[in-house]
DNA sequence: TGAATAGTGTCTTTAAGACAATATAGT
DNA sequence: ACTATATTGTCTTAAAGACACTATTCA
């Protein structure tokens, strides 16, 4: 940190930070814009960030909840930080370093106004480099989907196995043994089940309700067999 | 990155990038510390880092890069952001964010002057956060040594998988099946036989060289079955 | 009682672990 | 030939996948 041709580090750069909020519609991740209200690309539909406050944050995550609670109305989801962008070109402001951070949560019942849920496969070109943002965190998603609890935080509570087993499957793109998905979720032991039971739409046996044991709303649980060996 | 309450980003914010750099000497993950030649924490040991130069830089990863040349004289080892570390205390010069790299190289035959390698685990005060990066680092390359290629940047080229196994045995912390890591290796696809055989050291069989296939110098391999779901 | 999905039991298949057998260089 | 490690073969064990069977609710 220590620096042989400056010895300031003010040469006017940008910091933001920049928040990916993910969810899970129509069986398609999707993410949260919103329609920008100043330049630069006042009224294109970008990610929801915001300067950071350095006489306010005690660090980026708290800009991040921070913009979230103002921009989402969200007051604490999993919110993790997926990678600083940086660069002279990717903020017509400047040279600018965004920290940026993903967020899940589960599908919203309706809209706000104002907020625009789009699949992330689907995406017109979008300001800055939100783009590629927004794929570096739906890769990171899904990557971590394949062997981790992740995808629960996508899941409303309280949820049935079955619906947790619909949502890993959309996220990886492929059938998934609900024997084996049972086993797994049964060995990750994270859930607890929660006394009622629910039933699905038609006329069938009811599914166990669970819900995320509270030492895990923050913390990922691996699956074990990394290299196996 | 709209913003509410201020129309600048220019709070006089110190941006830096932070290099941990590790090998494996002596069968533990080591990290290059060098001693500061200025304020603050002037003498101490401390991570390679300094400011990103707005004026020369295209990216946090080209200062990273620019810090490991001039400071470990390094030209393009394997190199991966880490994350960033921010906030108004871990800096006396005032709030800062640094993205913090790691990269990894094979043991330095000689360590060269003022270079301190020291064990990533019995590590003294470190100045700034340093401590807490480290520790992220060596988390980092722990984790995915259990389910990637990564341990093979810590090898010099040649080696021999009896080599790489051993690499992978100590980053782990627990004896690997030799056989099922061969499969491994076999099945991950990402190493090359050279030509010529080498021996260790005393009179018996020796081991055939391999070396990293070039498509895979800043890619890594993740190996199979996640959830295995 | 019938339809439909939840949940369990258990057999099959696949991959990891153990261990024995073979290969090969140097002495 | 003998020693010591490399490398391969193959049997055992563990975990995933397939699939049939039971459970439970509503119509």
């Amino acid at each position: 940190m220590n620096d042989s041709t400056n010895s300031s580090g003010d040469h006017r750069l940008i910091c933001t930070v920049d928040i990916v909020l993910l969810t899970l519609r129509d069986g398609q991740l999707q993410v949260l814009l919103l329609k920008r209200d100043r330049e630069p690309f006042d009224g294109a539909l970008a990610l929801p960030g915001g300067y950071v406050h350095v006489d306010e944050d005690q660090g980026c995550e708290d800009a991040a909840q921070r913009v979230l609670l103002q921009k989402a109305g969200l007051q604490s989801p999993y919110l993790e930080q997926l990678a600083s962008f940086s660069g002279p070109a990717r903020d017509p402001r400047g040279w600018s370093v965004s920290v940026a951070y993903f967020a899940l949560v589960a599908a919203p019942e309706a809209s706000q106004p104002g907020q625009h849920w789009l699949p992330v496969d689907r995406l017109p070109q979008l300001p800055f480099d939100h783009g590629r943002i927004i794929a570096a965190a739906a890769e990171r998603v899904r990557n971590k989907s394949q062997y981790s609890s992740l995808p629960v935080h996508l899941c409303p509570e309280p949820f049935t196995l079955p619906q947790l087993h619909t949502i890993y499957q959309a996220l990886l793109g492929e059938a998934i043994n609900p024997v084996s998905f049972r086993r797994k979720m049964e060995e990750l032991a994270i859930l607890e089940p929660v006394p009622g039971a629910k039933r699905a739409q038609g006329p069938h046996r009811p599914a166990q309700l669970y819900r995320l044991k509270d030492e895990f709303r923050q913390t990922l649980r691996l699956v074990g067999r990394g290299l196996n060996v």
